[in-house]
DNA sequence: GAATGCGGGCTGT
DNA sequence: ACAGCCCGCATTC
């Protein structure tokens, strides 16, 4: 109510928080709206020119999080923090995975990290990557805008991303993790090779301390953890399978393990990484064909067949994993232990399935709520309502 | 080791 | 002034 009119753009549907006058602020006004009658879900794609006003309370958005790989860039306004995303890794040799996906890997972040990242190859197919970066702003990489005031989060974001969304944070750490175990897989497997052979010479057993557990055999593929509790899933983690209830009390919640931080949905899409690091079979004879530069040896390369965990990822924090989420659209391929999901969210106007509807708009529980939500939001309230505690007050 | 933040400094418009 | 960006430093994960 407060200037609903000056607001020429339209609201648009896809956002969460674009009720007229909600949308009337910038990231950049001086003052910015403290009467806030609605609060949005952390939304993890977001894209095109859109805003959000989240909960101080979210971890997500104190962190600045996205799934974008959006790094940290200098603005000189301590009191805006500004990030512009770096695109997406592909591989050069534009592969697929057998069900038909392509690679699109997340870059590091850090500078240092994603120099080191381009030196290596393709999960896949072991060629070489190749850095695909956003030019979704006039030419220049989409850019996002947080700020913090009272208790409130505001997200800006300017330009859509003209490039397919990349992995998200939990699928590349899985993927460094799995790498880095198949690594400590295949040292150790030499000092079983070792043992055995003091073994076979001393006819004493030495020492059954170093064997690993990570018994994930290459050819084997039996993904870590991970994975396997993706298909069957794990005690307690309540697959989302049928969108069966709410959030399960235990990890649930703010879960994200202890530090509650970080919901993401984990998603088994990774893949193994070659050997070792090899330069990648021949990044100058980028092979267009289906026949490209396979890894000699051993290359223990498996995509997992993805089920991005996209919007569900965010577990209980962002996606209502109960009715919200998964009653959403979100085919969510999670319980279907491994399917296809479709294949690429496409570049920009990447039609952000989830978001709309799961928007389940929040009502402040503290000030200003009087000011007109008891209105007629109680739907939408209490269509989540535990979740909406759930993320509200998160268990930590 | 990376992800994140911060802020000086340089550059082009 | 503004926006994009490189770079080093510090903190947190
Ligand atoms: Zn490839
Ligand atoms: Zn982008």
């Amino acid at each position: 109510m407060l200037k609903g009119a000056d607001q020429p753009v339209m609201e648009q549907e896809d956002s969460a928080s674009q009720h007229g006058e909600m949308t009337s602020w910038d990231i950049n006004d001086i003052k910015l709206p403290q009467d806030v009658r609605q609060i949005d879900w952390f939304q993890e794609w977001p894209d095109s020119y859109v805003k959000h006003i989240y909960s101080s309370e979210d971890k997500n958005a104190q962190r600045h999080h996205s799934s974008w790989a959006m790094r940290n860039t200098n603005n000189h306004n301590s009191r805006i923090l500004k990030k512009s995303c770096l695109g997406v890794v592909v591989c050069g040799n534009d592969c697929s995975t057998l069900d038909g996906r392509k690679i699109y890997l997340r870059p590091a972040i850090c500078d240092k990290a994603r120099q080191k990242q381009q030196r290596k190859c393709c999960p896949n197919c072991n060629g070489p990557l190749r850095l695909l970066s956003c030019r979704g702003h006039g030419g220049y990489p989409v850019t996002n805008f947080w700020r913090h005031e009272g208790q409130f989060i505001f997200f800006q974001s300017k330009g859509a991303h003209d490039h397919p969304r990349p992995e998200t944070k939990l699928e590349a750490e899985a993927r460094r993790s799995i790498q880095k175990a198949q690594t400590a897989f295949s040292a150790s497997s030499l000092r079983l090779k070792r043992i055995q052979e003091i073994e076979s010479l001393t006819g004493a057993t030495p020492m059954p301390e170093a064997l690993p557990l990570f018994l994930s055999k290459p050819d084997a593929f039996v993904p870590p953890a991970d994975f396997g509790g993706r298909v069957s899933k794990s005690p307690e983690e309540p697959a989302l399978s049928g969108c069966s209830g709410h959030p399960p009390a235990p990890r649930a919640g703010e879960h994200g393990g202890s530090r509650g931080a970080l919901p993401w949905g984990r998603s088994p899409s990774l893949g193994s990484v070659p050997s070792t690091q090899r330069p990648c079979g021949g990044p100058a004879v980028p092979c267009t064909a289906p026949s490209p530069q396979r890894c000699a040896h051993l290359s223990t390369q498996h995509v997992l067949p993805l089920i991005k965990g996209g919007h569900g990822s965010f577990g209980p924090n962002t996606a209502p994993s109960g009715d919200g989420s998964c009653g959403e659209k979100s085919p969510l391929t999670y319980s279907s232990g491994c399917l296809s999901l479709p294949a690429s969210p496409g570049p920009q106007g990447g039609p952000c399935p989830m978001a709309r509807g799961a928007q389940p708009h929040r009502q402040l529980p503290g000030p200003s709520e009087g000011d007109g939500g008891q209105g007629g939001h109680q739907a939408g309230l209490s269509y989540c309502s535990n979740d909406v505690l759930f993320n509200l007050y998160p268990l930590r």
